[in-house]
RNA sequence: GUGGGUGUAGCUCAGUUGGCUAGAGCGCCAGUUUGUGGUACUGGAGGCCGGGGGUUCGAAACCCCUCACUCACCCCA
């Protein structure tokens, strides 16, 4: 998070308002949780992981009680699922701040804000798919042309044990060769080796053994089905058998969206998975459940990557310029029009004619209503259309509200709806 | 947690081996246009050169400390 001013603010509540929308037509509702759990509701969830581990803000309260920023929301909503036990399936999503201590740099912030969706009660492959498409449409809706899908599967706990096992052995054979931040992993966190990007890491990885041999036919199948699923939405992605993400919570699918657009290396901007143990171990019946989460402002680098988001319209249907007057009349007459459900502003205080024409163009409003000597006399204003060709009109002082409603009405009929299926620059 | 980079006008940046009242573009204000923005021309305002200390006749520049921002590693969204 870093300080986010106008106009940028206005495209977090248009990401927002976009993505709470595309996913409340496929059955997802909102979901608040707070910001502060108690410490245990991560610990559980993240031993071996540097999000828990490393990278929590944690503090005790006044009484003593352990307690974290959250650093991620699917555990807070899990905890959430098994305190009230909601029917299933529980198909929830939400905006949430996340706070991790680490060092800030492009595309990675202090406090970061994810987009995401849980959904808990249904162990169908078909519902990985949905998501997953689901995510990919929403990218796609946003005008966003250069994202890629990266997939895997490892497995359940079960395989992921005998597997783990069977990577350490592997890897205590060379662990010389390893990089020593790796080397140290492998007795406790095998599979994290796996990911490394690290060259001396990644060159003694060859001949590793695969997970793919450790899992089921039920493993299998499921993974072939979500592969056949994405693929037959028309999802551009690759199987990464290397994607193994940060979390020990994850079961059998897990994915990334990553984008090419953004000049930095942190470019994933969604991720996430099934996580069919979660919330038993939080204390709750036996549940599947899917979920990702999406980073805003990574979203929002690899929009601006590609150039896909437009000027935000301006609310301001009026800006009001008076000379000759008080200048409190530009105030009661934006006051009435605003009181007649309409945009309306002004500049303050004593100005030319000409400094409030250009706070009124700056303004972005669509209108200017000038006030002077003349319109006064005659109980008129005069509405001058900023946008278009600068045509004037007189109108009568009592006509005036009732006039810009009109124009307003026109003018989003005319605008009509964005061809569909095309890139929008109105999400 | 580790390593690099940058802090000069509102913004983006110049500033030559230390040497006159520190510059440009954009923006802002005003005028050309005594009732009209967005274009053009003209003029103007605006800077403890991030902060503190030091070296020097002299520091925006060199040294030390500090703060802020930024990029990368790690990790992740």
């Amino acid at each position: 998070m870093h300080d986010v001013l106008p106009p940028d603010a206005a495209r977090w509540k248009r990401l927002v308002d976009a993505f709470g929308t595309h996913f409340g037509r496929a059955g997802f509702a909102p979901i608040r949780t707070p910001i502060l759990e108690s410490l245990t509701v991560f610990a559980r969830v993240g031993e071996g992981t540097d999000v828990v581990t490393k990278e929590m803000y944690d503090f005790l309260d006044r009484d003593g009680e352990r307690i974290a920023l959250r650093p991620e929301s699917t555990a807070g909503v899990a905890r959430a699922f098994v305190q009230h036990r909601p029917i299933t399936p529980f198909k929830v999503w939400y905006a949430s701040e996340h706070f991790r201590h680490e060092r800030p740099q492009a595309g990675r912030y202090r406090q970061h804000h994810q987009l995401g969706v849980e959904c808990f009660g249904v162990p169908d492959a078909d519902l990985d798919v949905e998501v997953i498409v689901g995510l990919w449409d929403f990218y796609r809706s946003l005008g966003l042309e250069s994202i890629r899908l990266e997939l895997n599967t490892i497995g359940d706990a079960a395989a992921r044990t005998r597997f783990g096992r069977r990577l350490a052995t592997f890897l205590r054979g060379r662990v010389g060769d390893l990089d020593p931040e790796d080397a140290a992993k492998v007795d406790h966190h095998p599979l994290r080796v796996l990911d490394s990007k690290r060259r001396a890491t990644v060159a003694a990885l060859e001949g590793a053994p695969s997970l793919i041999d450790e899992l089921d036919d039920t493993a299998l199948a499921h993974f072939d089905a979500v592969r056949a699923g994405v693929r037959a939405a028309g999802v551009v992605g690759t199987v990464n058998p290397r994607l193994v993400r940060g979390l020990d919570y994850y079961t059998h699918t897990v994915f990334e969206i990553v984008s090419d657009a953004i000049d930095a290396a942190q470019a994933t901007i969604g991720g996430g998975g099934r996580y069919d143990g979660l919330v038993e171990a939080l204390g709750g019946p036996p549940t599947p459940a899917f979920g990702f989460g999406s980073g805003i402002e990574r979203v929002l680098l690899a929009c601006d990557g590609e150039a896909v988001w437009g000027e935000p319209a301006s609310a301001v249907d009026a800006f009001v310029v008076s000379t000759g007057g008080e200048p409190e009349e530009r105030r009661d007459l934006s006051l009435a029009l605003r009181r007649a459900g309409l945009g309306a502003d002004h500049a303050f205080g004593e100005l030319s004619m000409k400094a409030q024409m250009k706070h009124a163009d700056r303004s972005g409003a669509r209108f200017a209503v000038i006030v002077g000597p003349d319109e006064r006399d005659a109980g008129e204003v005069t509405v001058r259309d900023l946008r278009g060709d600068g045509a004037q009109r007189r109108v009568a002082a009592d006509d005036l509200a009732d006039h810009l409603a009109g124009e307003r009405r026109g003018s989003r009929i005319a605008a009509g709806r964005p061809p569909a299926g095309g890139r929008s620059d109105t999400p």
